[in-house]
DNA sequence: GGGAGCAACTATAACGGTTTCGTGTTGAAA
DNA sequence: TTTCAACACGAAACCGTTATAGTTGCTCCC
């Protein structure tokens, strides 16, 4: 690889030390006018630009952040990525993305390498399926032992003291089923994750308090709780057909439209014999025939925020020892799965 | 921020000299076997990881690479980051995934940043959709000329000489629309993007020689070259409603599903009356309802070759002079929307 | 004319490693 | 006893910056 220029390049070729070459690109008023204006004017036409990594050895820190995801072929995950990555780089810090693939071990391998590697200023994350299910949060509590900022979001656990941002789930869902409720839905189910999911479980809550606030009976047989995301098609196919049903509540993109597909396939019309309003708003429940109404959940949103609690604790210089939890809200979009 | 452990701390703490502790540590036949196994324990206990930029800093190089894609919400890219990013890891590199928002500015910022700051030590692109109407590739060609390897993937040009992945889009498109032919259809349309796009441009080239090649004639006005992804309805709608199709060659999702919906809302029937066939493996063509038939586009094999290509060149010594363009082969997927 | 004060620089240490080149101590061959 | 290699370790340079602490040379003024 071809050297780039170095400030001691740039001082050997004009005559000067080091030290003044780099005040002369600061602008220091040690430094006399002609002697700034021919430096500046040397480094600008030899392209000259700083070594951030030699900056970043100077001021131990990086000016980098890792956003920790488990899953990246995920619209809302895609968003957070697209809405923290655009804030940080205004603010003059780089997103190292990475993914835990659901994997507590690649979690956990991940944060180790980039947190003692002294790669990152700090951490934007959203907790993989297995760590929220072996409740081990150890990888997180060192992070934080470091006097690392961690931020978590979406999917967050109390047993880690830190800034959160997190969407009203819990009111997000109540909102979808009262929405149900309204449209003269009194048999409606949920298709919801197991417990061990922060997200699901809020949401299954949310679920029964609309219920409840509505004088209807929650009845747990239409609460459906699905172990694994691939294989959603049979135990779905098996709710529609034993109960009596007339609205679907789906806590996620894939479980709506997959219930969607079943209930047709039988035969049977959405809305008009059984409504459905889903979680999310990506392409998959937008483009759905009929498209299906939803929860909106703004990723980019979130990711703004996360990122930019995250770069105001890596700014302000005294340790805050209070930690804020930002909760996004959500609004209901109305399409005609649910009409 | 808490400190974290140096190698200077273990020395003072032990008594014994900096260089003894780094060579310790990486086992060096220079230090005795008692010093060697009381240098590990300390460090082992104390968690001592190396600061990663020091070392950077000393070999000149960073073991990041930049990844820019123009857009993430998108299943094809977002597949990209995943191959790439598991294959780079696994080597021991860090992926920073850089958006570009198929803005030119966005791209040259990107890389600039990334390049001169010593940031990274090479480049994963896929053109924004700017560049490639701008047909300006100096940043690129500069990043080239300061020795930084680079590989472009998938929307790429001739005008930068560098390794390169593509799928075989022409080839791809050719087998659709010979699918199609072999399923009986005459008329058949493509909806493409503008021609500067040079994946749309390939694909077209691949939908033309199948007619000719199966005795069809081409009829310049079943070609409809979209310029706004967001605004693509009106022009489709008006394709259908003016030609005599019965298939439908679209290259991308959202195209696809858009043309799927305005046949179905004119009450015609998929695939009966006009077939639908797509490109590129998301998650909307495999879900619609009918689903549909589509040219498998492997962004994670991208990825990871990608990453491949780039990671061979950065640990070879040498200055390899040739370059070479790697095309991966597509399948086609038959769904209910070709039947 | 001998500081004081200032402008305009330069030298140096530090950030945390790696690496080359010593150097002091052994023990054994000559 | 001398010599010399092997061993075990240390000192110092270096990567590219920045911050702090000098060092000049000059003017000004009592």
């Amino acid at each position: 690889m071809k050297r780039k220029i170095t400030l001691k390049d740039i001082a050997k070729e004009l005559g000067v030390s080091i030290s003044t070459v780099s005040k002369s690109l600061k602008d220091s008023a040690e430094i006399g006018d002609d002697t700034k204006q021919k430096v500046k004017a040397f480094a600008e036409l030899y392209n000259y630009k700083p070594n951030n990594i030699a900056i970043s050895l100077k001021n131990r820190r990086t000016k980098n952040i890792a956003l920790i995801i488990p899953e990246i072929v995920h619209d809302f995950f895609a968003t957070v990525i697209r809405g923290a990555e655009r804030f940080a780089n205004a603010k003059g810090y780089n997103v190292i993305v990475c993914l835990s693939n659901e994997s507590f071990d690649k979690e956990v391998v991940n944060i180790d390498t980039l947190a003692h590697g002294g790669v990152v200023d700090g951490f934007l994350i959203s907790l993989s399926k297995e760590t929220q299910m072996r409740n081990d949060f150890n990888h997180l509590i060192e992070v934080e032992n470091q006097g690392m900022p961690l931020v978590m979001f979406d999917r967050i656990t109390d047993q880690v003291l830190c800034d959160k941002v997190i969407i009203d789930d819990s009111r997000g869902a109540y909102n979808a089923v009262s929405h149900l409720i309204e449209k003269g839905r009194k048999n409606i189910a949920i298709i919801s994750t197991k417990d061990y999911l922060s997200v699901g479980n809020l949401r299954t809550q949310g679920y029964i308090k609309a219920l409840g606030d509505h004088g209807l009976e929650y009845n747990p047989d239409l609460v459906l709780r699905i172990e694994e995301m691939e294989e959603c098609e049979e135990p779905i196919l098996e709710l529609i057909n034993n109960h009596k049903i007339d609205a679907i509540f789906a806590v996620n993109e894939l479980f709506a439209v997959t219930a969607m597909k079943a209930i047709q396939a039988k035969g049977k019309n959405v809305p008009k014999d059984v409504a459905i309003v889903g979680f999310s708003d990506g392409k998959l429940l937008k483009h759905a025939t009929p498209s299906i109404s939803t929860i909106e959940q703004r990723g980019d949103e979130m990711g703004r925020i996360a990122a930019q609690m995250l770069i105001k604790r890596l700014q302000s210089e005294k340790e805050e020892e209070s930690f804020s939890t930002r909760v996004i809200k959500t609004s209901l979009i109305e399409r005609e799965s649910s009409k």
